[in-house]
DNA sequence: GCCAACGTTGGC
DNA sequence: GCCAACGTTGGC
């Protein structure tokens, strides 16, 4: 089981917002490294950190979880889209994405300033200067301990993940 | 609003 | 393939 963090703008579609709405389909992405994340190394039942960017204060504030396999980003083909990939066809899908689920708010959100104040935690990619990247893998050891700073001790009573359903769009 | 860091684009 | 220019991210 790999785990991730995966970032939102609280102002476009927060832990709020998904908790709200239960599933969401995380389109838009564009950067390839995070989307060949989502495309070949997230598997269903996986767990991520929810991290609100451009926040007062920014900081980890839930927990989601991987909902599905990758499929094609449908904003791509949409020419109404802010995202629309004028390259990118149907037959060669360029841009890919998995649903996340809503799982947990954290009791106690972890802002920015203490994660970068825990010794163990210091050393996230989220954390770093100039770190930009939308989806980061975490450590399990980080995991754990951000659900233990977060106060959330759910992580154990997750459900099994699902198998993996075989998808037209070849191998994963 | 500022600006550092980073990814992408495009000329050559 | 190099690399300068540009656009975007995101903390502060």
């Amino acid at each position: 089981m790999s785990h991730w963090l995966i970032k939102s703008e609280p102002e476009m579609f927060g832990i709020a917002d998904l908790a709200r709405v239960g599933r969401e389909p995380w389109n838009g992405v564009r950067n390839y490294q995070a989307r060949n994340f989502m495309w070949k190394d997230m598997r269903p039942g996986e767990l991520a950190l929810f991290y609100h960017s451009n926040a007062k204060p920014s900081g980890i504030v839930g927990i989601a979880r991987v909902g599905g396999p990758p499929r094609p980003d449908p904003t791509q083909f949409d020419a109404a889209s802010e995202y629309f990939d004028p390259k990118a066809s149907a037959s060669a899908p360029r841009w890919w994405l998995v649903d996340f689920e809503y799982v947990a708010t954290l009791p106690h959100m972890l802002s920015l300033a203490e994660i970068k104040a825990d010794p163990t935690l210091a050393a996230m990619a989220v954390c770093q200067r100039g770190s930009r990247l939308s989806i980061n893998p975490v450590s399990a050891s980080h995991f754990a301990r951000v659900c233990q700073l977060g106060g959330w001790d759910g992580a154990g009573s997750q459900a099994a993940p699902p198998p993996l359903v075989p998808t037209p769009y070849g191998p994963l």
